[in-house]
DNA sequence: TTCGGATTTGACAGCGTTGTCATTTTTGGG
DNA sequence: CCCAAAAATGACAACGCTGTCAAATCCGAA
């Protein structure tokens, strides 16, 4: 029984005697042998490891995400890097093609922003490592792309507060640099315009995602001469943010003014009210990120799942108390 | 210039000439050369790679000590593999171990409740790979850990609240499993009994530091027939579950019930009114945890920070609008 | 200038796997 | 029962580094 006869039977390869196979397993259970992931992935092709590159995440997205990596991982014995860069900052691209090359992994992912910033694809799209695009924003290079349809997550929520009869709605877009901002706004934007209203630049605000930026914001819409009967935040850290001012200012959600997030965040069932949003299966999308590459690795038979290429997954759309309609003064 | 003047160059060793270092530095820039971390491991005694174990942390937990940990791993030169586990669930020991010999890490960091696990710590005391606990609960053999006086906090918490007049103060625990449960609860009942309160079991209730779970404790405690008029949980998440059940009963906080959490979690600052709570350094404990292990490694020199071994960490505690004062029936 | 010791450099053998290819064993047909 | 082809197994180099130790070079003092 050879070294080599066992790596065989570790690796799962043909030809080997059934019999032999059984006596392999049997002394590696019973020795507690595993195999050394450095050497496998100096002497082999594969490394058994991914990289996940991030910058900053929202904290309920990033565990998610990681949680449905991890589970994908585990599931192929591959193991997760983790990797926060700043895609803003000078020689970010070049570092993580550095990391991603030292350490020999067999995929990376990159998560919002850094699949949204072209200077980073444009480098893994030259290397020869697979990348998957996590909802990101342009050119994929044709790499593997796992997405929502923010778009229309976002245009059908706009078009629920219509059908309650709002009219004046306000929107808080999210971090500029996330490729799910301006199709969120734009989703927003097509649904003022199927419903023939002209969209009002001052009820469109920025922010970044954070929970302060949306407290600006609100400051903002709240504060405008003819303030909208309710507000879209691209995310519910910032819609809870909008509730809060909403109450220091004495108003009544949903009574005086309407709220609606996006991401089904903790928060988001925390505010009073609870908040209408929008659920991403972001675990989902991470497991099928890590299968499309360990396809690309080759470990894994293509499904019939993954043959349809860059998919989008589903959304849904929670209605909370969040929200009240009747009629409003235009 | 030799393959192994290179090597001695990159691990920073004594003796070779100012000159030599720089033209092979300047190589390394030009040619962009990264060592392999694959094969450095397998040749050296370093792997420049921790792992960090964890089960389930809330979303805020893991996002602030991920991120410290990250932080002070890029500083080092290390990289990070991160690994989910069930620590209720058979042989978890025994693949944590499997899994930190196979990946040859240069130490692990073991989170809640996972450093807080008997078998599990007792698993790696047995291996010779450097293991910090996180907030632990019971026996560290000797491992370096990383703590926070969580039963000072929760009682200085608990005086506020007497302080501010309160009496009957009903108190959610944490997830049994987590050694920050009983410590919180002891602080709570220090303060109690230093008051000369005696305590009553009515209003302790438990939870498992869940959204969820806060809302079963909250009903339980404001059902009772002398409700507490202050409300003590464990964590953030579930002081947020109080207040929506206080306000679903028609309630006003504080003016009706004062609530305090423990975390300083991002769903504390959403809540109306905004939550009292405790901030832990948790990034500050991250990055402490890996320094120590790369005092393990021998690749830090042991600073005077170091020295102090397992030293606690400074918390904070944040007063904001969830508390009021006064005096209430008994 | 020369010698001895200290400093700097390099040759070479692994580290624990996998890939290649040769060798051995098994199998089935005549 | 023998032989060829197929299947199973094993020998050995290589992966890209580091550790060890020997060789080369440098330095200062006599």
């Amino acid at each position: 029984m050879s070294i080599k006869t066992v790596s065989r039977v570790l690796n799962n390869e043909a030809n080997v005697r059934p019999a032999t196979r059984d006596k392999v397993k049997a002394a590696v259970r019973e020795l507690n042998y595993v195999p050394d992931v450095s050497a496998r992935s100096l002497a082999g092709q594969r490394s058994y490891m991914f990289a996940m590159f991030y910058d900053t995440a929202s904290e309920g997205y990033l565990s998610r995400f990681q949680k449905g990596a991890l589970d994908a991982c585990r599931d192929a014995n591959y193991h997760l890097i983790v990797e926060q860069c700043r895609v803003g900052a000078g020689g970010t691209a070049d570092r993580l093609a550095a990391t991603a090359t030292q350490l020999r992994v067999d995929g990376v992912l990159l998560l919002p922003p850094v699949g949204d910033t072209e200077e980073i694809v444009e480098r893994f799209a030259g290397l020869d490592i697979p990348a998957a695009l996590i909802a990101p924003a342009g050119e994929t290079f044709g790499m593997p792309a796992v997405r929502m349809d923010d778009a229309s997550a976002a245009q059908e929520m706009t078009q629920f507060l219509l059908d309650s009869g709002h009219r004046r709605i306000g929107f808080v877009k999210g971090h500029p640099a996330h490729g799910a901002t301006s199709r969120r706004l734009q989703g927003y934007s097509n649904a003022l315009r199927e419903a023939g209203l002209s969209s009002d630049d001052m009820l469109i605000t920025s922010g970044d995602f954070s929970f302060e930026s949306g407290v600006d914001a609100a400051d903002k819409l709240l504060s405008l001469a003819e303030p909208p009967t309710a507000i879209f935040a691209s995310n519910d850290d910032m819609a809870a943010a909008v509730i809060r001012c909403a109450a220091e200012r004495g108003m009544q959600v949903p009574v005086d003014l309407s709220v609606v997030g996006f991401d089904d965040a903790l928060i988001s069932k925390a505010t009073v009210p609870p908040l209408s949003t929008v659920r991403q299966p972001v675990e989902t999308m991470a497991a099928a990120a890590i299968n499309r590459l360990l396809e690309a690795t080759g470990s894994r038979a293509m499904s019939d799942d993954a043959s349809v290429a860059n998919r989008s997954y589903e959304y849904q759309i929670l209605h909370r108390a969040s929200v009240a309609s009747g009629p409003f003064k235009v």
